[in-house]
DNA sequence: AGGTGGGCTATCC
DNA sequence: AGGATAGCCCACC
């Protein structure tokens, strides 16, 4: 497909969709630092796309989107989230490559909150004795090829690369 | 201009 | 399986 063609409806669905309040002066900076590479509303559409029970990196959302050096600024999308976005992105499916769930540092509680909205979803995490959180990626990973889904058009489930393969 | 630190990662021990 | 270490790219001192 045309990578053109999918970034155009990108912006639309932007657009339509990003209605999440910025009110902080450095997000545009951010934004338009990126050249309208990477946006908020890019990360957002592709996050929508991962499929319940699944989970897949910031990383690879990076990838996606086209940008694969991108990752922590997935991170940043996500941390600037506002909860009354519509719709919904199910920012709880992003976890690092590794599989562990975020920490966020001391004092936070994103990442407890992560767990449980990935475990009332029906996904097994799960904690070591050093509260580290897991997710088993062979399991719930969700890892399309770029070029697979269609970022920013209107996503049509059941394409091709709904789950992950085999390997061990 | 240089240092630090982010909801990160791939790669080597 | 964990760490240490580069890279990474931008925001913020």
């Amino acid at each position: 497909m045309q990578p053109s063609a999918g970034r155009v409806v990108a912006s639309l669905c932007e657009e339509k969709f990003e209605t999440t309040p910025i009110n902080n002066p450095s997000i545009g900076a951010f934004e338009s630092a990126l050249g309208a590479q990477l946006t908020h509303g890019k990360v957002y559409d592709v996050v929508r796309m991962i499929p319940a029970q699944h989970v897949t990196s910031y990383g690879h959302i990076a990838k996606l989107i086209g940008q694969p050096n991108y990752s922590r600024h997935v991170g940043q999308a996500l941390k600037f989230l506002s909860p009354n976005t519509t719709p919904p992105v199910p920012w709880h499916r992003v976890i690092a490559s590794s599989g562990a769930i975020s920490s966020r540092g001391p004092g936070t509680d994103g990442a407890q909150r992560q767990q449980e909205a990935l475990e009332a979803e029906g996904i097994e995490v799960m904690v070591g004795r050093g509260g580290e959180r897991k997710v088993d990626l062979r399991e719930y990973g969700w890892f399309p090829e770029p070029g697979s889904v269609a970022v920013g058009l209107f996503a049509q489930e059941g394409s091709d690369a709904d789950h992950i393969e085999e390997n061990n």
